[in-house]
DNA sequence: TTTGTAATTAGAATAATTCTAAATCTAAAA
DNA sequence: TTTTAGATTTAGAATTATTCTAATTACAAA
């Protein structure tokens, strides 16, 4: 683990909403100098390793997430904030529903949260 | 419907594939002149008016689906290719679960497909 | 020390998609 | 029929996210 990798790991870890790779690369910057180009791949490095966990949703950059444990994510169709959701099982039902052996699932539930909807 | 929509709907509805924009832009061509903006914009507003479905996968180009019926996607991490799976209920159990209105969701499955499994 | 490998960097390149502004079409009103 | 207004289409430019390239740097092992 290289001090730039650790650096980017501990923001992502300490960072209380799922920011993608420019969010990182300005938070970053604020204390060190670091290069967008090594960002990218530090955040590739660390969620292909298991460190972080991409957050891929449809029509927007990549995001990334310190939490690692099983989850999934709600995302508001009104703000765009972004939810952990804590859903188990699905994959073991899925396997044994299909037979076929799968490797990861990604389950993104689109709402209007809370929020928004005692707003409207 | 106008002209170019049309035919945009029936490529995707009858392509035994799931193509992206620039597939869908290709396949017309081959018979009428279009203009890559407007299958963007025909995709965009048949997607938008439940015409056609819009398949988000992590890491690749939309792709579309004429199939509109409830479903969702398995993909094979090793060729890439894109099989439809039914998976009822799980709106309404998370709805349940979660108490918030679900708008809707995306459900992706990764897996090795069956023919990739036998040829390693 | 030298040497090899991996990481970092700046900036260029790429790819998917949207935007812009002009041209065209369409359907209804006059 | 002609006019009008609004939506659609178009080509090409612009944007955005991300990866690539090639040079430099850091670091660990020999």
């Amino acid at each position: 683990m290289t001090n730039q990798r650790q650096l980017i790991l501990d923001t992502v870890k300490n960072c209380f909403f799922h920011p993608n790779a420019t969010e990182v690369y300005d938070m970053v910057r604020q204390e060190h100098s670091i290069s967008l180009a090594t960002v990218y791949n530090s955040l590739n490095y660390l969620s292909e390793n298991g460190y972080i966990m991409r957050v891929a949703i449809a029509g927007e950059p990549d995001r990334f997430d310190g939490n690692i444990l099983e989850h999934q994510h709600a995302i508001c169709d009104e703000c765009g904030k972004v939810f952990d959701v804590e859903v188990h099982g699905i994959k073991e039902a899925l396997q044994k529903d299909y037979g076929i052996d799968i490797t990861s699932l990604s389950l993104n539930l689109h709402c209007i949260c809370t929020d928004c909807t005692q707003k409207s």
